[in-house]
DNA sequence: CGAAGGCATCTACCATACAAGATGAAAGAA
DNA sequence: TTCTTTCATCTTGTATGGTAGATGCCTTCG
């Protein structure tokens, strides 16, 4: 085990290395909406040259996390409510449809999702809220790996970290009774074949995070356009 | 008119203009899949320093147009099955989407769309299938648009080109009378508010081009995957 | 006192040089 | 002949210097 390299493993290159710093401190609110920063900043706080950084800030200005302005300045871009509603629209295009399919076609899914509940469960029980999110992740990414349709999630994925960043402000609200309980459902519907209330149910589990939005801004005018 | 600037028009930076041009030669199979290139390559190719061909590579390997192996080479990335697949996951997902919800609520987009259609007539009648191709895509954007979620459509944009090298391998074969008639179909059932027939009537639309795909991997193995 | 222009000082952009791994052909040994 | 090893020559990765444009302070002039 350890570090066996088994066929091309593209070893980690130092940009990719401050891309995820970056992305990390970005989506953890330790680089705020609208902190300035610099090519030769990063660089001298990461003991690297600006050649690494300036590519790790491409690509970040390429996931919509940086907004590059020649020669100006590069910023952390602020949160922007019309992108977060539609990154939602596309997130829940995608997980209705994943739903669907697999409730038309189950197969031995339902068994592999109540097991995940079950970790759940456990995590939920420990108030270990880390745990859960990881694992409330791992849940939708596991409903796509059954679909037959993994890429798809790292699509959400992507998008997924303007979300992020919301809900990293609402930490601490997250109320995982509620959304095992909605796990649940779901996954009932599935495993009874039940398309149209597989998902119904995954609209609703959904819908739940939009009412947080209108509160976080009122809390955080600054983080958003 | 001219280049008259108003308001933060990000001038165009080199890296930008090799961008747009190494994705066109992608696109159009001016640059085959499996064809290895390399910065300097490219470099005196343009007149311009590895540097923002670089950056480019960056962009387009992002894009999932490019495959840089760090040390090794950067290669057109071959046309993967599973990819185009999960592709049409994704847009037919996001396009039922926006049917259904433009079903729902049709507003004045019946209108727009019958006039969208009227051109499109023109340029069958006129032969002109490059003009049909751009108003084809035109017709999809405008749905987007008119359903309120534009930036949706840059997202199945970006992950378009994937399709869009299959479609040039495929050029020439293109109805656009039988696309006109779904276009129709389409609209119709939108300004009739019938969610279910549009949302049928998107997928059979969608559907339609799925055939293809196994005759261009046997015309031509050597581009995929 | 107020406004306009100069100017130091930022920024990202681009070019160039060097470093280090990967590759393949050629040379040499078995 | 066949396998091994070396090495010239590719590649991308990183570092650094110079350039042009943007910004804001500060001087200067009305």
């Amino acid at each position: 085990m350890g570090s066996a390299r088994v066929l091309e493993v593209t070893e980690e290159t130092m940009a990719m290395r401050v891309v995820g710093a970056l992305r990390d401190d970005i989506v953890t609110m330790a680089l705020k909406p609208g902190d300035v920063i610099s090519e030769s900043d990063i660089a001298g706080r990461y003991g690297v040259s600006r050649q690494p950084v300036r590519e790790a800030f491409i690509r970040l200005a390429q996931q919509g996390l940086l907004l590059i302005r020649p020669k100006r300045a590069t910023v952390v871009k602020k949160i922007s409510p019309e992108g977060v509603r539609q990154s939602r629209f596309i997130r829940e295009s995608i997980e209705v449809e994943i739903i669907r399919r697999l409730a038309a076609n189950p197969g031995e899914a339902a068994d592999v999702l109540k097991r995940l509940i079950d970790d759940q469960e456990a995590a939920s029980a420990a108030n270990d809220s880390r745990r859960f999110h990881t694992l409330d992740e791992l849940f939708h990414r596991t409903l796509a790996r059954l679909a037959g349709v993994e890429y798809a999630w790292q699509l959400i994925d992507d998008h997924k970290m303007q979300l992020d960043r919301v809900r990293y402000l609402t930490l601490g609200t997250s109320s995982s009774r509620v959304a095992i309980d909605e796990h649940k459902v779901i996954t009932a519907a599935v495993a009874a074949g039940d398309v149209a209330g597989a998902e119904a149910a995954m609209r609703a589990h959904l819908a739940r995070a939009e009412i947080l939005l209108g509160q976080t801004i009122s809390a955080h005018p600054d983080y958003f356009e």
